[in-house]
DNA sequence: ATAGTAAGTGAAAACCCTTTTCAGTTAGAT
DNA sequence: ATCTAACTGAAAAGGGTTTTCACTTACTAT
């Protein structure tokens, strides 16, 4: 289930951010957009409904939903950074090396291999990053 | 095994690549650097014994060897790439969230999942990243 | 409602890392 | 020794992100 932009709202103004129009304007296109999206893409289509908005402000708005938990983000080697809504189950990314598409997945299954890194190196491991990179079907298609 | 700079050379010359005393410099202090290292830290190294030699030729001398497939790049969120000898084993990391310890490891076994992926995507994959996130064992100790 | 105040805003500049440009230099072939 | 395409370094440009700062605004307390 995807969160709402009230949902996203109230958890703002409870940790005591202020509710302004810009960040109204950043959470509903975030809220509505069912791609990755750089803050240059993002800030192009707050444009739309909020013409004076700065693109200052969509980077400060999209770096506090990210420290909130509320949107997840997407390092493309040297190029931006790209955001998309959390979603609410645990998840990973499958990134075209040539036009970028994200394609998520889901069941990354690393409990088996976790466990024997922490017994081989005594980490205690909390937390893992994994992504694949390839070519989606468009691209393959197309060379 | 790790490739020595004469190796390295001869596949330079080989590929009609000019074997230059700038890209000799860079070329031994990758070689005789046990970590991963920015640009800039490469250059600052090289600089050591080559004063004369511009940032510019150390980021081109860098992408032509990651081009041949002599170093290998980690791409670290926003800040800037790696760079490290090509190792001949595949490995991964382990990060301590506390010191920064990292640890590696390897048979990260993902093949089945990457099978799954692939199948259910239609991604043609070509790599993948994978790093665990945690505390290392005398970080444990003394918390 | 009003006033007060800390939080938030946007323009511009600063910052980093990286790439491009270009005139001058050099490795390696002949 | 000569030639020339490859290479070099300085400088500028590029692209994304962050900082700065004077101004504005959302919320709180009257
Ligand atoms: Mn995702
Ligand atoms: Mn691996
Ligand atoms: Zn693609
Ligand atoms: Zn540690």
């Amino acid at each position: 289930m995807r969160p709402s932009a009230r949902k996203i709202a109230s958890v703002l103004t409870q940790k005591g951010y202020k509710l302004t129009a810009q960040r109204r304007a950043v959470i509903d296109v975030v809220v509505n957009s069912r791609q990755h999206l750089s803050p240059a893409a993002l800030y192009e289509r707050v444009r739309r409904t909020h013409p004076a908005i700065g693109l200052v402000t969509v980077y400060r708005t999209l770096e506090m939903l990210y420290e909130l938990g509320l949107i997840c983000r997407v390092h493309r080697g040297g190029k931006s950074r790209s955001y998309t809504l959390a979603p609410s189950v645990h998840h990973h990314h499958l990134v075209c090396a040539q036009c970028g598409t994200v394609a998520d997945f889901t069941r990354c299954d690393l409990e088996v291999l976790q466990q024997r890194i922490s017994r081989e190196t005594g980490f205690k491991i909390e937390g893992h990053l994994l992504q694949f990179l390839g070519h989606c079907r468009d691209c393959q298609t197309r060379a």
